[in-house]
DNA sequence: TTGTAAGCGTTATCAG
DNA sequence: CTGATAACGCTTACAA
């Protein structure tokens, strides 16, 4: 690094370095003259304290670590939105780790935060509930943990999800009240924490109208869009449903395009309701009916209790859960 | 923190802390057995060693930062997907930041950048190509920069963007040959980087289809969906357009959401093209024709340039321009 | 193959 | 208000 250090520029100064790092600080005490005129050198030579050695010096390093499943969904940039908006206001910085959903890089990452790096981590969980060993080393290492989203129920800290069982309960009653009988519940795992919420929501609503639940009516499916299509395309096909309740976006956006070409007239044939962050969803064809989470205000919440945490020197968040509502916003696709 | 450090772990092995140390490097000389003995009883106490003293006696952070100048779309998410990718398979962390296309913003991150706490910078500019000496801080410091999409045309950096101008060319001609001859350009700032050179492309192709331009027809927008709703309501009603060519997707669906709600069939009354990484514009109302980046390899690509160099030690990425190129992608939106 | 020791750049403490 | 000094935890010559 072509870098100034703090010897070399007290030395310029004619000062000690200690004088020098006074500068730098708010508390200390120091001539206000002889301050400005440290900073208008520093500035000149282009020096500014080395954060290595200052974050060695007293184990604070002002970087938070997000950690999410994936990238690239309205769903996580909006929430990232909001943690990186708390982070700036806050004087943090925000290193962003993608686990590709999973476990085993979730568990590479947060190895790699416990050696001071970051003060604490937001994260987004990645795993089934199990084998999450892990996360002990951040308590070990004293690094508080907030989840937004998707959790792990054991793990001790501050959880901040949506009320997905209450909005699937909401959103499969709505596809039942608008006439559907044959609703099938589309998801990526129906084991991991929202997967399997969101299909107690969908079942509960089901035994609750008096409909049998039907576990071939349960259709899980993947990541990649060509698959989802086919799965949809196989599943539709032989299953007959009249109604969708997609527990991502992605599937619901899978099924729209596989009626579109099928023929399917939505809502008339078949009606449709999904999870989704998307701004769009009244400009598509049909306008989409959407159970809309608070994803940036999630993220945002989510930031703010690491931030109080640690703004109290708490080396954890306490184990309480804070949900956020989500709108089931009615649109043309469940339209009886 | 309750860190277990070198020299606790060495005392409680009975061995050095340079011993310990190397059994952590790949490179030294260290007798397997030794290592072996070292990394288990490091795994019992949770011990890693401390990055801040790693980077401070090596000057390797081993971090990366990425600037952009708002989060929450499609294009960043996806750019950013492929510089996390690119950086996670070469070892590295991201930092992200975020100016709110304020360029004061991102002269103050780039400041926070200097101290040694990256090793390079990818970044998607804010401003207007001028005032951007604090670009020079990094040069002064010899972190390695390189543009994506956005750059400024004055700083020595590698660009990685989209072939913009000759998309837009085509994009507009497009509209033309559809039988618009009424086109207005929607952007949000026709003065930066890319509103500019999209705005060329599209007076260019007027020109030569020897359409006469009509400063009128060039609108600018903001950031916000109400206002942008507003502009276009008031400019549709007095311009009378028959084509609309957006910069970015966010105008677009706006104006598509304005036609709907005023009874303005598309493409009938008015044909859309636009820039946009939407995957769900087929499904749209109508499907619309998009200008599509390339936006995940843009990020994955630009981030390669910057290890490239990092790989060569090398203090700065080589005024260079690698253009990716867009397609064009007619839907119902621009047929005639 | 292992140990010793110097030093990376800062800052808190203490003394002046 | 300013200066000297030790310490943060680690790594790498160099010595053994």
């Amino acid at each position: 690094m072509g870098q100034v250090n703090i010897k070399e520029l007290a030395a310029k100064l004619g000062l000690s370095t200690s004088t020098v790092s006074r500068a730098f600080r708010n508390n200390s005490d120091i001539n206000p003259s002889t301050k400005e005129r440290i900073l208008r050198v520093a500035e000149e030579l282009g020096y500014s304290p080395n954060i290595y050695a200052s974050s060695l010096r007293d184990s604070k390093s002002k970087t938070i670590a997000v950690i999410i499943p994936e990238f690239g969904n309205n769903f996580f940039s909006q929430a990232l939105k909001g943690i990186e908006q708390q982070a700036r206001s806050n004087g943090y910085h925000t290193l962003i780790y993608v686990t590709e959903d999973d476990v085993q890089q979730e568990a590479v990452h947060i190895r790699s935060m416990c050696n001071g790096r970051v003060e604490g981590v937001i994260m987004s969980a990645s795993g089934e509930g199990l084998n999450h060993i892990h996360l002990n080393l951040l308590k070990e290492h004293q690094v508080p943990l907030v989840f937004f989203d998707r959790f792990y129920e054991d793990v001790e800290a501050t959880i901040v999800t949506g009320d997905d069982y209450k909005s699937s309960y909401k959103a499969t009653k709505h596809l039942i009240t608008s006439g559907c009988k044959r609703i099938v519940y589309l998801v990526i795992n129906k084991h991991i924490s929202i997967g399997k919420t969101r299909m107690q929501g969908y079942t509960d609503a089901l035994n609750d109208a008096g409909i049998a639940l039907d576990e071939a009516l349960i259709i899980e499916c993947t990541n990649n869009r060509e698959e989802i299509y086919n799965i949809l395309k196989q599943a539709f096909s032989t299953l007959k449903p009249d109604g969708v309740f997609a527990a991502v976006e992605r599937l619901a956006m899978s099924a729209l395009r596989l009626c579109n070409d099928q023929g399917i007239a939505i809502p008339q044939d078949l009606k449709l309701v999904c999870f989704s962050c998307s701004d769009i969803a009244d400009l598509l064809n049909p306008a989409l009916s959407t159970v809309r989470q608070p994803a940036y205000e999630m993220g945002f919440r989510a930031a703010g209790v690491l931030f109080d945490a640690l703004k109290k020197q708490q080396t954890f968040t306490p184990k309480h859960i804070v949900l956020l509502s989500s709108e089931l916003i009615v649109r043309t696709s469940s339209r009886s």
